[in-house]
DNA sequence: CTACTTGCAAATGCTTTGCAGGAGA
DNA sequence: TCTCCTGCAAAGCATTTGCAAGTAG
């Protein structure tokens, strides 16, 4: 019986989160998320479709409705095209996006955590003022990729 | 001969930043702007079509497509809601935006100068790393407004 | 006159849903 | 068995487009 990797884990998780909610982790969900973890970066449903070609498209919508409500996948919006999806920062860490202007392509960067500090820091003031409850932020940097320079 | 004001001398720029593309500055199309001019923050077409009721929705889209070539309007993507527009910020100045995950209501922020250049300074360290040339960056805030409190 | 603008209606295209059969616990 | 899951086809909706008439220069 070999031992738990990352991947494992994850999965724990995922199913965890889903019974939560009296929903089950089945194989058409394991697909989509296996597909998340392994592109690294947001994918969208066409990344989905082409990549899970047996996976209708009405069932890949479904499964990220409830794999959000899980709280395990997170709706992204990059420049104003596809939407695209990603596990949620709960299970990968807070991170911000490279959008490419040309091909659309999304990449992930971290920030230094000092710098997240004063991120907040800034954000918390400004909400203040207009009584705004902060919960999250995201950066996103708009620009060329490499491969379309 | 009245002095030219603020507004004034917006129209004149969308007027001439139209025609650079050949394109005219008609009552459409500066019914928008005044709406965008007096909102003060991104509108959706829904916002649109009930403050101009008359304005068929199908040139609403056309004219929003123009002033976006035009380079006077910008298309913005709130969290996953309706898409958005606003003026481009060579017009308003580089702000940002508070995103209530509620409501959906968008209000714009303007952060410290110095903050923007740390933004920049962070990220063109980390764009670099990745060949990625950046051109420009957003930063929201999603919370819940003092409305929905 | 020539080119851009508009409205309406029809067409798109992504996303959601109704239903009926299948599967997990 | 009871509840949730799946697929397919149909429905929804925001957005785009074809066309023909209107208008700016």
């Amino acid at each position: 019986m070999p031992a738990h990797g990352m991947a494992d884990e994850l999965h724990d998780v995922v199913e965890h989160r889903l019974r939560r909610i009296d929903q089950r982790y089945t194989a058409g969900r394991r697909a989509i998320i296996d597909l998340l973890v392994s592109a690294e970066h947001p994918v969208s449903i066409a990344d989905i479709a082409e990549r899970l070609p047996s996976l209708p498209r009405s069932s890949a919508y479904r499964h990220l409705v409830d794999l959000q409500a899980a709280g395990v996948v997170r709706r992204i919006t990059a420049n104003d095209e596809f939407t695209r999806f990603e596990l949620d920062e709960n299970l990968t860490g807070h991170h911000h996006h490279l959008l490419c202007v040309n091909c659309g392509k999304v990449t992930d960067i971290t920030l230094p955590a000092g710098f997240e500090q004063d991120v907040d820091k800034a954000i918390s003031q400004l909400a203040d003022a207009e009584s705004f409850e902060p919960l999250s932020h995201r950066l996103d940097v708009l620009g060329v990729c490499a491969g379309c320079q």
